[in-house]
DNA sequence: GCAGACATGGAAGAAACTTCCGTATTCTGA
DNA sequence: TCAGAATACGGAAGTTTCTTCCATGTCTGC
């Protein structure tokens, strides 16, 4: 962690996070310094990775990637041979939004991004349980996305 | 869903998603129209719906939110007055990332930002179990975030 | 108190945004 | 097939914004 923030970076930092596409005098006026300033220091909080990408939120529904799944993942061994091996070739599927591995009843936990039921059914069948040392999996079918991705507070 | 999308607008989700910071001109000419048209597009994008927004993705250690928990949480009863008034509790809990109804072993799945393990303690017995009709939560400390909020795929 | 490092805001040339408008393409119904 | 309407397109131009340079101001440690 190189520099530290001040109130201003902060300020930013939320300001930016909740709406990517201001302006740098727009952003300058808000937190009362000149577009100078705010430039520099903005460019700052992405050099030093405050920032690390600025991105599009794509709604699911409209890219027909409307069902979210969660499925718990266990490994036949949990050696880090195993877990290496999984995570590289989880890292090549695109419908998984999240892969984490956890402590407790799993290994891991995916986040997923389908069409709908029929289309997780045949990715379950074709590429999870096909991933290598794969013991088990159990799905949760997302019924409702109350919060889903919500920015990070600080 | 309104509109539909041609090629080119889905050449430029695909690139804001990945860049939300693109000028209209370099967008323009990657996609190989006039920034003109380019701009009339991108607007209907976002009144469209098609981007719901666009967010700065602030780097979670930098802000001393680096430690990622997942939370199954199961009710007492399993009634809509249940339900609704356990997401009206946690849409205020700002340190909630994800809340998701499931089907399976839990009602709930939380993902949830903390600075660290002690942190989580804290929250857990003061906020987490304190939630209205929360019989049971299970934690999953995630030891490894392989994936994180990976682009969507479409 | 001083020297060095750092941060700040004004200014200005360059670049981009945004809108208007005339033309071209597509769509629709007869 | 064709005419009319609706839609989409790119050029142009005024306005705004970006980006950099520079002089001034502030903070720190000696």
């Amino acid at each position: 962690m190189s520099a530290r923030l001040d109130r201003i970076d902060l300020k930013m930092l939320r300001l930016l996070q909740n709406n990517g596409r201001l302006s740098n005098a727009e952003l300058a006026e808000t937190v009362a310094i000149s577009p100078a300033t705010c430039h520099r220091r903005t460019q700052r909080l992405f050099e030093d990775g405050f920032i690390a990408a600025v991105r599009a939120m794509v709604a699911p529904k409209k890219v027909a990637k409307g069902t979210l799944v969660m499925v718990g993942v266990v490994l036949d061994r949990s050696t880090p041979e195993s877990f290496a091996i999984f995570e590289q070739a989880i890292a090549k599927l695109k419908f998984v939004l999240d892969c984490h591995l956890v402590a407790g009843d799993f290994d891991y936990f995916l986040k997923i991004r389908v069409g709908d039921m029929e289309d997780f059914n045949r990715i379950h069948g074709e590429q999870l349980i096909a991933l290598p040392g794969v013991r088990q999996t159990r799905t949760f079918f997302v019924m409702k996305e109350v919060v889903d991705n919500a920015p990070l507070e600080f």
